[in-house]
DNA sequence: TGGTCCAAACTGGTCTGGCCAATTTCCATA
DNA sequence: TATGGAAATTGGCCAGACCAGTTTGGACCA
């Protein structure tokens, strides 16, 4: 038996991975018209089934946006598209209740050091603003779910590290998906609105000094606190 | 004009988010056989290229295998298979070079923390395997990439929570796909990877001990070394 | 009875050709 | 020059066919 071929290759996985060089490599950029599914045909030599395979497993892939009518463009390929199946493979692995709070703790206190020591007037200027949201929130009674997401995503942005940006990203999917509910129960406690709202101002405070080791401590209480929260609303439910 | 509905939904989305809802809510489990194409179109009263261009998506996403001649079968959604276009997406909005390695730093330290405190005697049998193929390795002159990269996974793994073992997992399809050349160059060096092999003995004494702090420090000063050597590397390059 | 081997049935991969609906293009008309 | 609408273009979907592997079910042999 031959080991070293596994699987013949599929005639339409060739046409992916062409038009994936395009891409990546610049030639094809955002926002570029890919030729008609049937001129692509002919000119790769194929049948248009198989570049419609293709472009399907591309779209799919969130590097293409096809309209009907119009064409196939080339996508600015963004992460969220990507946020979903991510997810459900992350959350079945999951055996810990608690894995993504503390991979948060772990992602957004790395992140609160270094936006404390990099945060621009315009990062500051942003933080602020969720803050505000937030307070607005707690004070008139409503939902704090957007706004408190915001603030920690903008702690992350703050550290203008892409790659930790990205990784944030997919955590705020997981926890979107897995805490939903639970969550909703959570944020109904004033008092613990309140609390949030008071150790957002002391992370804020912290980026704004460029204190990086107070920032560090204030996120990881911040998230401390929510952590001992969640469980608790855990054991009432059972 | 209609804001509201900005693109019809494609048939073969349906079939998509059909299948999809099969495999996540456990009716369809991993190594399951669907339905062929021919009496899955009947089934659901579409065409068969519609069908195929679902199981393709599907496919792209990690979710289906198929064997020509045999069938499709429902996969173990592991997140390998969509590091790839991970990686490209995170690749093209890295803006400083060190990010990879920077947010490996975030990362790595709350892991080799948690590790400290959760290592189980597999775990610290693991590392210990994985620190000594290291050492062989710079002893007999190969190349310490394949062993450095398991340590540190090996590490992250012991912190046993899924979240932060599978953000490492997109790290370091990142490195491969970023590093890839100047870490071939940095490993020649026969000085840097002693200096490399005697630290991963620090990082593992500290895991073993269950020394939370130590296992943190000695982390971060690992990967500090790293980034040093790598910002001299590419100084000399240009 | 038990194992072997082969043909038939099945399955995915690809192709051809066709029709529809939405979009775009372009020209005749106001 | 602007505009309205027909024609061409494009993607979505379908039907039917053939091929190359895989699986299956016996028929045949030991």
């Amino acid at each position: 038996m031959d080991l070293t071929r596994k699987k013949r290759t599929r005639l339409y996985e060739d046409v992916v991975e062409q038009i994936r060089k395009l891409i990546v490599d610049g030639t094809l950029a955002p926002g570029d018209q890919l030729l008609p599914e049937r001129q692509l045909a002919e000119k790769l030599g194929v049948s248009r089934s198989a570049v419609r395979e293709a472009l399907t497993s591309l779209v799919s892939l969130g590097l293409l946006e096809i309209t009907p009518g119009s064409g196939a463009y080339v996508k600015e390929a963004k992460i969220n598209d990507l946020i979903d199946p991510l997810a459900s493979i992350m959350l079945k692995e999951i055996n810990d209740v608690f894995d993504i709070l503390e991979a948060r703790q772990v992602l957004e206190t790395g992140a609160a050091h270094l936006a404390a020591q990099r945060a621009e007037r315009t990062d500051l200027y942003e933080l602020h603003e969720f803050l505000r949201d937030m307070e607005n929130d707690v004070n008139e009674g409503r939902d704090t779910d957007e706004s408190d997401s915001q603030f920690h995503f903008s702690v992350v942005r703050a550290s203008h590290n892409t790659v930790l940006i990205n990784l944030m990203t997919v955590l705020m999917g997981l926890m979107k998906e897995y805490y939903g509910p639970s969550r909703k129960r959570l944020v109904e406690n004033r008092q613990y609105r309140e609390m949030w709202a008071l150790q957002h101002t002391e992370i804020y405070e912290a980026i704004k000094n460029g204190d990086p080791e107070n920032a560090t401590d204030t996120v990881a209480k911040h998230l401390d606190t929510t952590i001992k929260e969640f469980r608790r609303l855990q054991g009432t439910d059972e």
